[in-house]
DNA sequence: ATGGTAGGTCTCCTA
């Protein structure tokens, strides 16, 4: 069995002890990281390898975006796109060998894309969009048993977000997001794992540090996902977002999403 | 309608 972890940590260094207690209390083999905001020489890998994580793929960068995959079982560093086609560190793959026929592990950090959701009045918006129409004709190519996970920075049905009408305008639940989202998707033809396990009732991975009490307010997003292709999907159970973990001491904004596979 | 918080960094950008 493989037990796998997405995470949007916002500072990988400021964050180590909720990673190591998430880790602990949760036996995660694989953790993927987004928002490490460290560049790779940074990167805490001697702490993970101590704990018990000593494969690591890191994509970093100076303050900003970073992802980095951690594991207990040996992973082969695989590849690094740039779908934004701007340098910034979004993106790490690597190959799982002794698994699922050398399984790919996606690990993805979708642009959150700024305030307005037009792209000829907001640039940020329109990179987005660019980001999710180039990794969909990259997916379109994927021939491999694929996991793809990470922060997708959008909410795409309505069970997904505190108010469907309300966040209609909102960037990360516009119609045109969903829709570019679901393209990839379809592309890639992966199976929304969280979904498929639980697939009644509101569900959320973020909550905006200016909520005044996130948890009674509860004004939340599902932004964090967990996809497989069909061959590993059909082996996944018991996918979780853990909600406690945006309650701990110096959280992140997003609470952690996993899945275990049965491999 | 608005502003609210957080992190990294070097003065404000990104989320």
């Amino acid at each position: 069995m493989l037990k796998i972890a997405s995470w949007n940590i916002n500072s990988v260094r400021l964050r180590l002890p909720i990673v190591e207690r998430f880790l602990a209390e949760n036996d995660i083999d694989i953790l993927c990281l987004q928002e490490i905001k460290c560049q790779e020489q940074q990167f805490p890998a001697r702490r993970f390898a101590e704990i018990g994580y000593p494969h690591i793929a890191v994509h970093g960068q100076k303050g900003y975006h970073g992802v980095a995959t951690v594991s207990r079982v040996l992973i082969n560093d695989f590849s690094r796109h740039d779908w934004q086609d701007n340098g910034e560190a979004r993106h790490v793959g690597v190959e799982i060998p002794g698994i699922g026929q050398g399984m790919i592990l996606e690990n993805v950090y979708v642009p959150a894309g700024g305030d307005i959701p037009d792209r000829e009045q907001n640039v940020k918006f329109g990179q987005k969009l660019d980001f999710l129409e180039r990794m969909t004709r990259w997916a379109d190519k994927v021939d491999r048993p694929t996991m793809i996970v990470g922060d997708f920075n959008i909410a795409p049905l309505e069970c997904d977000v505190w108010n469907h009408k309300q966040l209609l305008k909102v960037v990360s639940h516009t119609p045109v997001e969903v829709e570019h989202l679901g393209q990839a998707q379809e592309a890639g033809r992966w199976v929304d794992v969280t979904r498929a396990d639980i697939p009644q009732g509101l569900l959320y991975s973020w909550w905006s540090y200016r909520a005044r009490d996130w948890d009674a307010a509860d004004k939340g997003r599902r932004l964090d996902h967990i996809w497989a292709t069909p061959d590993i999907s059909n082996a996944a159970h018991g996918s979780r977002i853990l909600r406690a973990a945006r309650g701990w001491e110096k959280p992140s904004d997003h609470a952690p999403v996993f899945a275990s596979f049965d491999l």
